[in-house]
DNA sequence: TAAGCGTGGAT
DNA sequence: TATCCAAGCTT
């Protein structure tokens, strides 16, 4: 059934791809590899409706990859804010680097597999959809429609290896690189999660998950821990209508972005509640947010009258402009709070 | 292998 | 409101 699976993919596939700013449309050659590179890692673990204004945003700003190589790490990380996961924007410069010193992207997934930021998964992609090499491509989607298809039960993250020599077994030698957008384009709008249109996939005939009953009993998963909470402190320190802002450590939580001094909630548990500097400190109210790992109370702590400077590696940012520091969605929701003074 | 790492939309 | 989840990578 291997065959009949990748040509019924493929057909469908060719009536209803979705067109996608970062595709070419049917017909044209093969897409820019600058853009596919870039699409690819916007949208590990991050929607579509998510990376199109970022991807518009990009493409704009540094059309080529040797726009994005003469970049500052500070321009690339302010064009990143909001879009979430901020070693994706520190390997992007550091891959655009590598790759426009060697004169363009490898060709091949091995050597894509070197480059900061490509994992197995983004190199297969780019080595199939910009290179039209042959490459098992397995993301999430992928993993769903297989695991459907083969009724492969054991629970991921184990079953990830069978998964892929099943995704193996039915990915062409030609159009490998289609084969992988239709088995994404049938994840998102055909096999979902809940309520999969099974009338409607191509694949029915072959799916033995369909045949078992239910769907949507695979793929199983290993149950995920609790989310613990935490509490901390942002600190708004204001000045001739300019915020001090710092720029956090390269590494770890919020890497390398600018941000409102805080109480080192993001490096312990609860912050120490300790304000950076002496002042009369006045409560600005707090805002929630949810990270991956951790929920978060932020409360907002501001001071207007400063009895020294603050020191240290930040700016005085002025607070018109704030959208254009580029601050993460935690810092910009508590900023809010203190423009909503105003 | 498991944990750390964001965000917003859907349900 | 709470939970799940998305074109995963790094250490």
């Amino acid at each position: 059934m291997d065959d009949r699976v990748s040509t019924q993919l493929l057909n469908w596939y060719d009536r209803n791809a979705r067109s996608l700013p970062w595709r070419a449309l049917p017909g044209e050659k093969a897409p820019d590899p600058y853009r596919v590179w870039l699409s690819e890692v916007m949208l590990q673990q991050t929607t579509v409706a998510a990376v199109k204004p970022y991807f518009q945003k990009f493409t704009q700003k540094w059309p080529t990859v040797q726009d994005l190589a003469a970049a500052s790490d500070e321009d690339v990380m302010a064009a990143w804010a909001g879009l979430g996961y901020y070693s994706r924007a520190r390997n992007l410069a550091k891959c655009a680097r590598e790759v426009a010193e060697i004169g363009g992207f490898p060709e091949n997934e091995a050597a894509l597999l070197k480059l900061p930021g490509l994992g197995a998964y983004t190199a297969a992609a780019v080595a199939a959809i910009a290179f039209g090499k042959r490459a098992v491509v397995v993301d999430a989607n992928v993993e769903r429609v297989v695991a459907r298809l083969f009724a492969i039960t054991e629970p991921l993250p184990a079953a990830r290896k069978v998964i892929r020599e099943a995704t193996d077994t039915i990915t062409p030698t030609e159009r490998s690189g289609d084969f992988a957008q239709a088995m994404m384009d049938l994840g998102a709008t055909i096999c979902t999660v809940r309520d999969p249109k099974c009338l409607l996939c191509p694949l029915s005939v072959d799916c033995r998950a369909k045949e078992a009953g239910d769907p949507t009993e695979l793929p199983k998963k290993a149950p995920k821990k609790q989310r613990p909470e935490r509490l901390g402190r942002a600190f708004w320190i204001e000045q001739n209508s300019k915020v001090w802002l710092v720029r956090r450590p390269g590494t770890g939580m919020l890497g390398g972005m600018r941000a409102l001094p805080d109480d080192g909630w993001s490096a312990r548990s609860d912050g120490h509640g300790e304000p950076p500097l002496a002042g009369d400190w006045e409560s600005f109210g707090a805002i929630r947010h949810v990270f991956t790992h951790f929920g978060l109370t932020l409360e907002l702590r501001a001071v207007t009258d400063l009895a020294k400077q603050p020191e240290g590696d930040g700016e005085w940012w002025p607070i018109e402009q704030l959208e254009e520091a580029g601050l993460p969605t935690a810092f910009a929701k508590a900023a809010s709070l203190a423009l909503a003074r105003k």
